[in-house]
DNA sequence: TGATTATTATAGCCTTGCTTATTATAAGCT
DNA sequence: AGCTTATAATAAGCAAGGCTATAATAATCA
């Protein structure tokens, strides 16, 4: 069938549900000045403080330069600071300042709702469901040949 | 524990997984000079030529602004060009322009071999049954009230 | 008719992503 | 030691989202 079903375009859909997660957080956390983005950083730091940008930008699976905009903004607004490693001068190590616990435990709570609403109507079974399926599509994308990319 | 990480971070994983369908579309479409974004406005128009901004920006559900630079791009690219309307001259109606079609046939392979590579290994049913569900969550997010917003 | 309200497109600013340099520093090799 | 390669962070450029504001024009209503 030349013609599809532009409905059901699961790319497009899976998009959409990813860009209304993310605006409905930022539109809610707005009034504690966080994104999701920079909310997820906080909360890898929190688990694990003191890391190098590499390392956590290897963790969150985003560039470098992402990152490091990313903590600009969170380091401009307090919530964490760099530090030069002692041993390699090339690397900063991330630390979280104290003013991010309160902060962080209502984020939670808004993460904890939305997802709660976003998956309202699910039971448990369609909700590991889609998580297993989700993986599974992640694995297959990562483990895609890049060879693609020699054709430029 | 190992099931309450997987919820905690089911946002993310979608994030993920919708990141990676973009960028790898990008990279394959990017010797045509084209992001999936802007493929995608090309296709709603494909079917529905001469659309108002305003509508088609309903359509894809973004927003005006967001359009608005989409086209700028596009119409600059030369594959569509933007027109006054006969009788309302605060509207400018948008076509094709003729050498989009072979861009469309390429962009089309492009866009169903990956999802085709997405979707490796899951059979019809779960595939059907991924689709419905994020449809479901679509709805859920859609229709939740609107209240928050008056926040601020 | 004239004033008010609504709508269309655009502009400006912010965030977050990817790429592709660039700079500083480490590490490895001859 | 000196040269080469690898790595960490940043910078610069572009795309695509959002939000808010504004100018032009329509539409409505008193």
């Amino acid at each position: 069938m030349e013609r599809e079903n532009l409905d059901r375009n699961f790319g497009f859909i899976l998009n959409d549900v990813s860009r209304l997660m993310r605006t409905t957080f930022d539109r809610r956390a707005k009034s504690i000045g966080l994104t999701r983005s920079q909310w997820w950083v906080l909360t890898h730091l929190y688990r694990r403080d003191g890391l190098v940008q590499a390392e956590l930008a290897e963790i969150l699976e985003i560039e470098r330069a992402t990152l490091g905009r990313l903590l600009d903004r969170l380091e401009a607004k307090g919530w964490l600071r760099r530090e030069p490693d002692s041993t390699d001068r090339r690397v900063k190590r991330v630390y979280l300042t104290d003013e991010v616990k309160p902060a962080m435990k209502s984020l939670r709570r808004i993460a904890g709702d939305l997802r709660q609403q976003a998956l309202e109507g699910l039971d448990e079974n369609e909700r590991e469901h889609l998580v297993d399926i989700l993986i599974h599509m992640k694995t297959n994308l990562l483990n895609l040949p890049v060879t693609d990319k020699s054709k430029n």
